[in-house]
RNA sequence: GCCUCGGUAGCUCAGUCGGUAGAGCAAGGGACUGAAAAUCCCUGUGUCCGCAGUUCGAUUCUGCGCUGAGGCA
């Protein structure tokens, strides 16, 4: 089987990875998929972080501002959509272009995660939510202990929330356990934007405060007059939770921003933690500030030479 | 000027009837196979303000000094 060409580029939040991809694209007459589990839903821009409309309109994005903000997205629908672009894309005589940060919706499409068939059952989430709620967090993952061993071997009790998908994928006949990635039908390239704390940090901070200034707070009231459900999945993410919780006095408008930074950071060196595992990444190494234009160079001379190699 | 109460981990503080100390938060590290910007786990050595005295031994007691808050003139 041909693989098929993919160029990914990959990054902790705030390195300039949406500057980038587009200026590949425009180099390569490439198109872009996100790969990031916020920007699929319409009208969360500020707080996600969301290239512009010129941006979007200047290149082909797909996987962005395809749901509502109620809807409901995941690793399998990532993985799908994402398969079937890069085919689409390729076909079109195109470079297919990921960007995002998400890492595992990254790490599962290249690697080609092979998720259980077992679908998610609502009533029984319900169900077994609340039984650790009655009895606690150690009769349920006893429970998953006697379906799955290995995945309760593997599992925190604590981490309720995995525990529960691996009964409900043990409940269906299958063993969370017993999935493994299959071999890869891509060919690709994995470029990754890195910062040193020191100034990540700072710029995360920074772009923090452009939100406030864009009107995060606003946004966040707008998504509600919408009538968006305050515990949709993506009203949990980092900046509408923030200000929910100001707006429900949990604390004042100049403690919400720092929270708003703070989670930001904390979430940065989570996905540090991702990456660190990728050992196929190319690093690249930003500066503040940063220009785009030397990463994209970089990019191309990595490419030209692997062509050679072919 | 005098009196009182403080000065202990990045921050807020607890504690040691004298045997060199511990919580919360912050921070760091990690996990992750259908919520992933989510969820979860692990990690606490710091001139105990400084100097001197008493003592086998002082962060703990005493004296002096520095410094913060409050009170009285």
């Amino acid at each position: 089987m041909r693989r098929l060409k993919v160029i990914v580029i990959l990054g902790p939040t705030a390195t300039g990875k949406s500057d980038c991809g587009i200026m590949l694209a425009q180099k390569l007459g490439g198109e872009i998929i996100s790969g990031d589990s916020m920007l699929v839903y319409k009208h969360m821009d500020i707080a996600t972080a969301k290239p512009n409309a010129r941006e979007l309109s200047e290149i082909k994005h797909h996987l962005i501002n395809i749901l509502e903000p109620s809807e409901k997205f995941n690793v399998v629908d990532f993985k799908e959509r994402a398969a079937l672009l890069i085919q689409d894309i390729n076909a079109r005589g195109h470079v297919p272009i990921i960007v995002g940060g998400t890492g595992l919706y990254i790490k599962a499409l290249l690697e080609n995660y092979d998720f259980a068939q077992a679908q998610a059952v609502g009533n029984l989430r319900v169900a077994l939510e609340n039984y650790a709620i009655r009895e606690g967090n150690q009769a349920l993952h006893k429970r998953l202990a006697k379906l799955d061993a290995n995945a309760a071997k593997n599992l925190h009790s604590n981490d309720r929330r995995r525990v529960i998908r691996a009964i409900e994928v043990a409940m269906q006949g299958e063993e969370v356990s017993q999935t493994h990635a299959k071999e890869s039908p891509y060919d690709a390239i994995v470029f990754g934007l890195h910062m040193p704390r020191e100034i990540l940090y700072p710029r995360i901070n920074k772009r923090v405060d452009k939100m406030v200034e864009a009107g995060i707070f606003e946004e966040t009231k707008k998504l509600l007059a919408m009538g968006v459900p305050e515990d949709a999945q993506a009203m949990k993410s980092i900046g509408y939770r923030q200000v929910l919780e100001y707006l429900h006095d949990e604390y004042d408008k100049n403690t919400c921003i720092s929270k708003i930074k703070q989670a930001t950071r904390n979430f940065a060196k989570r996905q540090f933690t991702w990456y660190k595992k990728m050992s196929y990444i190319h690093w690249i190494e930003v500066a503040e500030p940063s220009v785009p234009e030397i990463y994209v160079a970089e990019m191309l001379r990595v490419l030209e030479q692997k062509r050679k190699l072919r």
